[in-house]
RNA sequence: GGCCCAUUCGUCUAUCGGUUAGGACGCAAGAUUUUCAUUCUUGAAAGAGCAGUUCGAUUCUGCUAUGGGCUACCA
């Protein structure tokens, strides 16, 4: 039977939304969208000692920002509500009774300190099917010691009792076929007395079960303890309705050796998370890509082609066609090396894209902050001259900036090159010329100018260039006459006197 | 150490046994421009190694190497 596709994102609250985490999202989300699914956000706060204060509101915020949006979940709601994993306890508790008592589970009572000692003197010690007899647990232990150990409050975990040599095959939708031998597994804890808590492993099989998710989409992570999680199932009696299992690719380092964290970010100067983060306990800052200028959809275009691909040579998708186009198939197998050169080229293609209007107005803050009034007209007229040169809107202030403020400065290179003896007197000479022009066009202008210096027999570089001085005070920039339109007759004439009474 | 996954230009990738191994980012050169940028053109740049299967392997298999992940009362 065809079951209605449903997948979740499950985050654990421990911090800021990893970027990676962001793209595993994205295509948990793309895989609903086209198949008409439900897309969830569970927390798996699971970890008491983990959590981490504002971390869920972040990364609900993320995804509102990302325009990823969810059809259940923490702060949405719905019918298998509650999806806080923490508000789940009693749930959790009747399942790894049910286990306990199908025999496929145990009470353990060795603490954290003896089993590490245990692996300190055995270096390759594992709690598994060869070790557990050695231990103390409901399985040593009779079952009135066990009571007593319980009533005294001693506190115990639940470990799976995972039987040995058994090939457990885990059917991949993006690598095939997987077998893991089940003796290589250990007797994985699924619940600790101690804050009544469950694990990732047993609060995730048991979720996703009672979620109706259909499909897990995740990080290659957790690949190995796959085979786990399909003997969960089987435990449970829940194999007929077992998702399918997707293992995507880790996101790696753009230099060096292993994957994406967070100081790379910090050490290569470039965001690792959606949104900035201010870490609660030390206080630290990390940037995200929101503040750093992204448009989200070029965010999400650049994540969703790092280790995606339709198989043709596009490249940019908008979320509509992402979500028409996207299939797990088609997931790449490897690693994917972070190249954020390519993500600031993807940012440069959406501001192109966008309206100069909508441009300009993301780009008046910035002309607020430095006092520059001017009408809205004009910032449109230079985001469209100028906008092909930046990648970002906050990068445009920079070679923009002579526009909206008159250069006090002139480029000594240039004076050098250009500004000749007699550059004083031509350039008053063009004062007159540029006075009597009515028609103060980038044409009429130009074909003025351009009269002047041929008929006079001027040197065409030198005497152009001394003009984009005393206009924008260094030897670049756009068309000369496209400056003069937008900057108008006179305050054209103003900044040529002004450098010229500068220069001398 | 053990187990699992992976391996095409510097990077992201296409190729589903037969291709001059294609595209994109980045890089370089040339053209364009009164300047810078843009744009256009061009270029350099790849099948980890060794066996095997096959008429033929980047593509299938094995081994080695390398990279990645996991090996917690974290997810």
């Amino acid at each position: 039977m065809e079951r209605k596709v449903r997948v979740r994102f499950a985050p654990s609250p421990t911090g800021p939304l990893h970027i990676g985490g962001v793209r595993t999202a994205l295509y948990n989300y793309l895989f609903a969208k086209q198949s008409g699914g439900e897309f969830i956000l569970r927390i798996e706060d699971t970890d008491s000692t983990r959590f981490v204060p504002g971390a869920e509101e972040y990364i609900i915020e993320s995804f509102k920002w990302l325009g990823i949006t969810f059809d259940e979940g923490v702060g949405i709601g719905g019918p298998f509500a509650p999806y806080r994993q923490s508000e789940r306890r009693s749930i959790y508790k009747t399942y790894v009774d049910q286990l306990l008592a199908s025999g496929h589970a145990y009470i353990a009572f060795d603490t954290p300190a003896e089993l590490e000692a245990k692996r300190a003197e055995s270096a390759n010690f594992q709690y598994d099917a060869s070790t557990r007899m050695m231990m103390r647990n409901s399985l040593t232990l009779s079952k009135e010691e066990v009571d007593s150990l319980i009533a005294n409050g001693q506190q115990y975990v639940v470990r799976a009792k995972v039987e040995p040599n058994e090939d457990v095959e885990v059917n991949d939708l993006i690598r095939g076929k997987v077998v893991i031998n089940s003796s290589v597994l250990d007797d994985k804890v699924l619940y600790k007395s101690a804050d009544e808590l469950p694990t990732y492993h047993l609060a995730n099989i048991v979720d996703d079960h009672l979620m109706e998710i259909t499909h897990v989409i995740r990080g290659e992570e957790w690949l190995p303890s796959a085979p786990l999680h399909v003997l969960l199932y089987r435990y449970f009696g829940w194999t007929d309705t077992m998702p399918q299992f997707a293992h995507l690719s880790l996101l790696l380092k753009p230099d060096g050796n292993g994957k994406l964290s967070k100081r790379d970010g910090d050490r290569l100067g470039f965001p690792v998370f959606p949104l900035n983060w201010n870490d609660p306990k030390s206080g630290d800052l990390s940037s995200g890509y929101r503040e750093a200028g992204y448009f989200p959809e070029a965010v999400v275009n650049f994540l969703a082609l790092l280790g995606w691909n339709p198989g043709n040579d596009e490249e940019l998708f908008s979320m509509d066609e992402l979500i028409k186009l996207f299939s797990i198939e088609r997931c790449s197998k490897n690693g994917a090396r972070f190249d954020y050169e390519k993500g600031k080229w993807f940012n440069h293609k959406y501001l192109l894209m966008k309206e100069n209007e909508e441009v300009a107005r993301l780009m008046l803050p910035e002309l607020q902050a430095r006092n520059v009034e001017v009408p809205f007209e004009m910032v449109v007229k230079v985001v469209a001259l100028m906008k092909e040169r930046v990648s970002f809107v906050k990068d445009l202030w920079e070679p923009c900036a002579f526009f909206f403020v008159a250069p006090v400065e002139y480029d000594e290179k240039t004076i050098k090159k250009r500004w000749k003896e007699d550059t004083p007197a031509q350039m008053r000479e063009l004062v007159t010329l540029l006075q009597d022009i009515d028609d103060f066009s980038i044409q009429k202008t130009e074909e003025v100018v351009m009269n002047w210096v041929t008929t006079n027999q001027y040197h065409m570089g030198n005497v152009m260039n001394a003009f984009r001085l005393t206009l924008v005070g260094e030897g670049k920039g756009p068309h000369i006459f496209e400056i003069t339109d937008i900057l108008g007759k006179e305050e054209t004439i103003r900044r040529i006197e002004r450098a010229v009474a500068a220069i001398g």
